[in-house]
DNA sequence: CCTTGATACCTTGACGCTCTACCTATCGTG
DNA sequence: CACGATAGGTAGAGCGTCAAGGTATCAAGG
């Protein structure tokens, strides 16, 4: 019940991740809250697509890690851009926009 | 080589076939022709994509069928939307753009 | 004490969609 | 006659997301 579909469209998570990264070093966990508050609770990552595209982005290079404290004082792995990866939030960010205009004219120019 | 992702985020597809065909009967091949024409050729949908989703589509009685003539006399598949299909193309419309308003909170105020 | 919820990490398996690549057939043009 | 455009289709693979499960720590409440 509930969502019919699933919450994001495929390949937009890379995006939100680097976005969200870009401000600075976060851990995974956060990652997810921030996104959620971001959207105004219109976005929710599952860990379970997550961590594997936490995973997926290191192993790219596009995310470096390493183990830190948080402020409240637990061990979390903090993720940051590396110098490729913000290379690629840059062309993720132009191929969202090239695709979301184009939508915008296949579904017609009567918008409001 | 080319194209290091697909042209296509995942779950568009049915959006932009829903509201091409809205328009009225068409068939296949006019369908993928309208959406590169309108989207600037932005979007190219292969009919590899095509033909599955139209049969998707058709399944989930969205779409009905029926074999005509076309304007250069051969036989080629008209599609035309159900109820239930102007119905989906509303939900799905507003779907989209809910998503990319949600896209554009999380990529930050800071646009030009 | 002990349970609950939040934080924080992770894996597994299934599902759905799109792509590449391939096939058939007709028509018009060079 | 070969080719590109039109028109339909299938098969296989890849990939990302999801649901569901697991571990562990910490704080708060009963």
């Amino acid at each position: 019940m509930g969502e019919a579909k699933s919450d994001l469209l495929q390949g937009t998570l890379d995006l939100l991740i680097l976005q969200v990264v870009a401000a600075g070093p976060i851990h995974g966990y956060a990652i997810a809250k921030r996104i959620q508050q971001r959207s105004k609770d219109a976005l929710r990552i599952q860990q379970g697509s997550l961590y594997p595209a936490l995973h997926r982005l290191e192993g790219r290079k596009w995310l470096r890690a390493k183990w830190q404290e948080t402020e409240t004082g637990r061990e979390a792995k903090f993720y940051e851009l590396t110098a490729a990866g913000r290379k690629q939030l840059e062309i993720e960010a132009m191929d969202w926009e090239r695709f979301a205009e184009a939508i915008r004219l296949v579904m017609g120019p009567a918008r409001s």
